[in-house]
DNA sequence: CGCAAGATTATTGAATTCAGAATTCAAAGC
DNA sequence: GCTTTGAATTCTGAATTCAATAATCTTGCG
């Protein structure tokens, strides 16, 4: 009887989701990032664990995490809170940000060189390029913020250095919500995007000197946005109350 | 009737142990960053339970956070094990290292050319310098590293960014085991001291371009010492097996 | 009417229990 | 002897229960 052979198009592969704890902690971070869970929220285990429909424990986990990264802080026992969004910390962030965004757009433009860049990370570079430009007029801010950070990932991708991405990715919740105020205000879109168009080229063009200096030109500008737009809020909010 | 004054120097701040989940984690950390617990090793939630005498609970969260860390990786469902130390892998962090290491000198710098520099962290830095200096000869790799760790942490916090200190807190373990593997060979303790005394020369001279420059020099040499060391034992085991 | 002591509530951390999934082991069939 | 199938073991993730502690409220007294 010869044996009719058959692969894996014939089943799906059926996957046994992620683990809850995994999930809750993804919630979490798109909530605080996108800013649906404002500085200041507090959050109780409860709270959380009833809102999603599972128990104490996985929200337990999650929490922790979330402490140990700085998106929520101790509030006694009272439970936690999200983390407020302090111009100096942005700041701070943002100093890291524009030495790392450096070194990988120049590594970037080393291998970019050398030709040994794997051609899907190249073109997701020139697709992320693409989407963000037909985005200038976007007024939906959570789109802008999302092109942005594929924009950055992409470059991250392109160094072969995957700790500079893990690293930044600890930190895209906090410049994401930061984004979210700044993006708000004023039109930084067009701007943004011509400097990104900027250090892409240099990039493809294997001018690391050029690509490190324009990366880190980029993220101090951010960074002035951010501060300037922070501090505003601030002392609005100071003379409030 | 006057009610004596009193402070908080009257009673000892009666301290509510840390949370077991934060004990387990320094341990397990301390283990992975000395080398007690060796790469490879697996760890089971009641293995190391039973071994700290708490249940499971705790422990759960605490590898949880190591596996996010990267300090563990999944073995499928055999438990956990101790990352590997790949040359690779140090390698891209030293990358890293060297750009916030280089970051974190030339604002140290800045601060100390201003005289807007708590003189705490001041007399650290000092203080870090003058011990490693005493230990050129020492053969406990422990202290040998320790001070390492104790000199670029006064860096950090003359810095004035507090998030450099934290981001490079976060691999300061793969380091650790890093230097331990590389200290034991060579005597490489006398060079590495003297880069550091240059360094914080440079830095309280208020010579922040120097600084920097020397800071990342450093870093690069310390990660070829380590990728060499690594890719040496590794080619060793390969060539043994 | 204000303050203090005690009771109550809210909330977390830890232990225990439960269920599900993967690996390993053993036995049966080719 | 090798492969396959089913059972047992192991281990994790999640739920539930328990205990302890900080915050808040209440009540009584000065």
């Amino acid at each position: 009887m010869p044996t009719k052979t058959w692969d894996s198009s014939v089943l799906d592969q059926l996957q046994t989701g992620p683990a809850l704890i995994d999930q809750v902690h993804d919630q979490l971070v798109s909530a605080i990032a996108t800013g649906r869970l404002e500085p200041g929220q507090r959050l109780t285990q409860e709270s959380v664990a009833s809102l999603l429909g599972v128990s104490r424990q996985p929200v337990s986990h999650a929490l922790q995490i979330l402490k140990r990264r700085g998106l929520l802080i101790e509030h006694g026992r009272r439970g936690l809170a999200v983390a407020p969004l302090e111009a100096s910390r942005i700041e701070a962030l943002y100093q890291i940000r524009a030495v790392l965004d450096g070194l990988a757009a120049r590594l970037a433009a080393k291998q970019c060189a050398r030709g040994g860049v794997d051609p899907h990370a190249r073109s997701a570079l020139a697709s992320a390029l693409k989407k963000g430009e037909a985005l200038i007029a976007e007024t939906d801010i959570a789109r802008l913020v999302d092109a942005d950070v594929a924009f950055h990932n992409a470059i991250h991708a392109l160094s072969s250095n995957p700790e500079i991405a893990r690293t930044v990715a600890e930190q895209w919740p906090q410049f994401m919500r930061s984004m979210g105020f700044v993006l708000t205000g004023t039109e930084r879109a067009p701007v943004i995007w011509r400097q990104h168009r900027a250090i892409a080229d240099a990039i493809l063009d294997g001018d690391g000197e050029t690509a490190e200096r324009l990366s880190r030109e980029h993220a101090e500008a951010a960074a002035r946005q951010a501060v300037d737009e922070l501090t505003r809020r601030q002392a609005a909010i100071t003379a409030g109350s």
